[in-house]
DNA sequence: TTTAGGG
DNA sequence: CCCTAAA
C-alpha cells in the first residue's frame, strides 16, 4: 500500500523543532506589527471620520512594488522536496543550509514588502479632505514665525489636496498645525531613548514655558485649544490640561477575544514585564479595570461613527456646487444671505479647532440647514529630539494626531466669534435662525473636556510609583487640573508603556529586516506591550472616542487592509509547503514568513486555497498579479502530493497506529 | 493557539 | 480576508 520511500518522505522536509522561545517573539513582532498598522489606520479613518466625504473619490496609490520583488530562487527546495530517498540526517543539514539561504534571501526579498506595506497603509486611508499638518521647526521659527519644515501629515495629504484644490471644494488649509520643538542637547538618545520620553499632552490657553523647553530628550505633543493665538514657538506658555495616551492594542483582539482573552494576555505579560515592571503589586488592579476598560471602550466606539453619519447626511443633502471665496464658501444658489461661512483662519485664531465650511440653507419652515464640509484638527505641538528620525517624527506626529482625534472630540459652536456655552439655549434664542446672516456661525472641533475624567485614575488605582526616567505623556487639551492628576497617575505606566508602544512603531517600518534600533527596542519593550493599554484604560472616562478606535472599525472589526501576495511571497510559500507539507501552517509560517508580520498561518492557508484553486482554473480566469505558471505547477503537485499523503497518514493512524508511535 | 473549512 | 468550530 504505502511504500516507505514515501514515508521518508513525509518526514522528508520536517522542520526540526524550532525554539519556543524565539517563535514566541516572533509571533509577539507579528502582534506588534499590527498593532502599529492598526494605530495607523485608526488615526487616518479618525480623520476621514471627521473630514469624511469632501471627496467622493478614493485615492488608491498604486502599489506595484511586488514585482519589483521578483528574483530568482534556484529552485533548490523543489530538488530536496524531489529526492525522497535522501537520508534524514543529510535531509536535515541540507535543510538548514537551506534555511539559511532562504533566509537570506528573504530578508532581501522583503524589501519589497515594506514598501508595499507603507503603500497599502496610504492607500487604504481615506481621503480626509483637507486635514494635513504641518510641523514648524523651533529653530527656525523661535522668532515667532513659524517657519515651515514642511512636515506633512503623510503623502496622501498633499495630494488630497491637491485634488480638494481641483474640486476647489474646500479650502486649503493646514488643519494641523504643529509645532515641532527639537531637542538641542541630548545625545543620540537612540530611538527607543527617544520614544521612551515620548510626550504628547494637550494644552490648553497656557502651557507652562517650562513643560516645552525642558526635556528636550522627550517628544512633547501638545493640542490646542480655544482661545490661544498661537504665534509659532515664541512662546508655548500654555498649561497642560489633560493628557491621552495611545493605546497599540490590537484592535481585533479588542473587538473579538474578550475578557477570557484578556486574562490570558495578562497572564503572559506579568510573566515577562512583572519583574521589571513599575507594576508591581498592582497588578490585579490594571487587569481588572482593563476589562471595564475594554468595555467602555466598546460601549463607545459608535459615537464617532454616529458623528460621521450625520456629517455625511447633512453634506449629502446639500451637496451641490458651493463656491469658494477666499476661506469663506457661499452657496451660488442661495447666496450669502441664506448660506454662512466661516473663515478658517479666523476660526483657527480662537479655537484650534474650526470648522471650515459650513452652510446655512433655508429650508421650509424654522430650520436651520447647516452644512459642515469639514472641520480643522487641533493644533498640535511636538517636541521631539533632533536625534530622532524621520520616521520617528512620522509616528510622533501620527501619534499626535492620534491622541487628539482619538481621545474624544466635542463640538463647539461659535457664533460670531464667540463661543457659545450655553446648551439650553435654542438656536433662536441664541440667534441662529433661517432667516439671519449665519456668516458668523462655526463649529469647532475641540477635545473633549473632561470634566467627568478627572477621577479616572484614582478610581482604576492605575497610579504608580513613580520612576526616575522622564515622564512621557500623551494627551491633549484638557482642564489644567484634570491634566495634571492625570500625569500624576499615570506618567509613570505610560513611560513604560508608550516606550514599548514606540518600540513597535519602529518596528513597523522594518517589517522584515529590523534595524538594530528598533530591534533593541522592540526587544527591551516587548515585553510590557501588552500593558499599553493600561493607561488608556484610565483615560476612558475622558474618551469620547478612544483612541484605537477607528471609525469604521468600530461598528465591525474593520478588515485588515488586503495586501495582495507577491509572487516572491507565493514562491515562498510554495516552497515551504512542498517541504512541509500542507496543515503545518504555522511551521510553514515560521519558516518562509517569519519576518513578514501581517502574514499569519490563516492568511498562508488561504492563499494556499487560493493557489491551487488558481492553479485548477483556466489563466484567462485568473485575475490579479499573474502567477507564473511554473509556480501553480508546483502548486498542484504538492497540492496532490500533501493530500494523498494526508489521506494515508489517516488510514495509517487508524488501521495501525503503532507503527507511527 | 492551530488547523480546517465555510463565508 | 474573516469567522469559528474543533482539536
Amino acid at each position: 500500500m504505502v511504500p516507505q520511500k514515501r514515508l521518508d518522505y513525509s518526514f522528508n522536509g520536517y522542520q526540526v523543532p524550532t525554539k519556543r522561545r524565539a517563535t514566541r517573539s516572533a509571533r509577539r513582532n507579528a502582534t506588534f506589527q499590527r498593532r502599529l498598522e492598526d494605530n495607523q489606520m485608526c488615526a487616518f479613518d479618525l480623520l476621514a471620520t471627521v473630514a469624511d466625504n469632501l471627496l467622493q473619490e478614493k485615492h488608491n496609490p498604486s502599489t506595484s512594488s511586488d514585482r519589483s520583488s521578483q528574483k530568482n530562487r534556484d529552485g533548490f527546495v523543489k530538488e530536496e522536496c524531489l529526492d525522497a530517498n535522501k537520508p534524514l540526517k543529510a535531509e536535515l543539514s541540507d535543510e538548514a543550509s537551506c534555511d539559511r539561504r532562504y533566509q537570506n534571501e528573504f530578508v532581501k526579498e522583503n524589501k519589497p514588502f515594506k514598501a508595499e506595506l507603507s503603500d497599502e497603509g496610504s492607500s487604504d486611508r481615506k481621503c480626509f479632505s483637507n486635514i494635513s499638518s504641518q510641523v514648524y521647526n523651533q529653530k527656525g521659527c523661535s522668532s515667532g514665525c513659524p517657519e515651515s519644515s514642511g512636515f506633512k501629515l503623510d503623502g496622501d495629504v498633499s495630494k488630497i489636496k491637491d485634488e480638494l484644490h481641483k474640486l476647489g471644494k474646500v479650502p486649503i488649509d493646514t488643519g494641523t498645525e504643529l509645532c515641532c520643538f527639537e531637542a538641542l542637547d541630548e545625545k543620540p538618545p537612540a530611538l527607543i531613548n527617544s520614544c521612551g520620553n515620548v510626550k504628547l499632552s494637550g494644552y490648553d490657553d497656557s502651557m507652562p514655558q517650562s513643560s516645552l523647553s525642558k526635556g528636550c530628550d522627550n517628544v512633547l505633543v501638545y493640542s490646542r485649544d480655544d482661545d490661544e493665538n498661537f504665534s509659532g514657538c515664541a512662546h508655548p506658555s500654555t498649561k497642560i490640561k489633560s493628557f491621552r495616551p495611545i493605546t497599540f492594542i490590537d484592535d481585533r483582539k479588542i473587538n473579538k477575544r474578550l475578557a477570557s482573552k484578556y486574562h490570558e494576555v495578562a497572564q503572559e505579560s506579568k510573566h515577562d514585564t512583572l519583574s521589571n515592571s513599575v507594576l508591581d503589586g498592582n497588578m490585579k488592579p490594571v487587569y481588572s479595570s482593563r476589562k471595564n476598560y475594554y468595555k467602555s471602550q466598546r460601549s463607545q466606539m459608535n459615537i464617532p461613527f454616529k458623528k460621521r453619519k450625520i456629517f455625511n447626511c447633512s453634506s449629502d443633502t446639500n451637496s451641490n456646487g458651493y463656491i469658494r471665496r477666499g476661506d469663506t464658501y457661499y452657496s451660488p444658489k442661495n447666496d450669502t444671505n441664506q448660506s454662512f461661512s466661516c473663515s478658517s483662519s479666523g476660526m483657527s485664531k480662537d479655537h484650534g479647532t474650526s470648522s471650515l465650511d459650513h452652510s446655512a440653507l433655508r429650508s421650509g419652515d424654522s430650520h436651520v440647514k447647516l452644512r459642515i464640509k469639514s472641520f480643522r484638527v487641533p493644533e498640535l505641538f511636538i517636541e521631539i529630539p533632533e536625534t530622532a528620525t524621520i520616521g520617528s517624527l512620522r509616528r510622533t506626529v501620527m501619534e499626535a494626531v492620534t491622541a487628539v482625534l482619538g481621545s474624544g472630540l466635542r463640538v463647539g459652536v461659535i457664533l460670531h466669534g464667540k463661543k457659545v456655552r450655553d446648551d439650553n439655549k435654542t438656536l433662536l434664542q441664541t440667534g441662529i435662525s433661517h432667516d439671519n446672516h449665519l456668516d458668523a456661525l462655526g463649529f469647532t472641533l475641540e477635545p473633549n473636556s473632561s470634566q467627568n475624567k478627572s477621577p479616572a485614575c484614582a478610581t482604576d488605582s492605575l497610579c504608580v510609583p513613580s520612576a526616575d526616567m522622564p515622564q512621557p505623556l500623551i494627551g491633549y487639551t484638557s482642564s489644567p487640573a484634570v491634566i495634571h492628576q492625570r500625569i500624576q497617575c499615570f506618567s509613570n505606566m505610560l513611560a513604560e508603556h508608550q516606550i514599548a508602544g514606540l518600540g513597535n512603531l519602529v518596528e513597523s517600518d522594518h517589517d522584515s529586516a529590523p534595524s538594530p534600533i528598533n530591534t533593541s527596542g522592540e526587544k527591551k519593550f516587548k515585553d510590557s506591550k501588552e500593558l499599553i493599554n493600561v493607561p488608556e484604560m484610565g483615560m476612558e472616562a475622558l474618551a469620547v472616542i478612544p483612541v484605537h478606535q477607528k471609525s469604521k472599525r468600530t461598528e465591525i472589526a474593520q478588515r485588515r487592509i488586503r495586501r495582495p501576495f507577491s509572487v516572491a511571497e507565493v514562491e515562498a510559500l510554495v516552497q515551504a509547503v512542498e517541504k512541509l507539507g500542507t496543515g503545518r501552517w504555522r511551521d510553514v509560517k515560521l519558516r518562509a514568513f517569519d519576518n513578514a508580520k501581517h502574514r499569519t498561518y490563516v492568511d498562508l492557508k488561504d492563499k494556499w486555497k487560493t493557489l491551487v484553486h488558481t492553479a485548477r482554473i483556466s489563466p484567462q480566469q485568473r485575475r490579479g498579479e499573474p502567477v507564473p505558471q511554473e509556480l501553480l505547477d508546483r502548486v498542484l503537485t504538492a497540492h496532490a502530493y500533501w493530500s494523498q499523503q494526508q489521506t494515508k497518514q489517516h488510514l495509517r493512524h487508524h488501521s495501525k497506529p503503532c507503527l507511527l508511535l
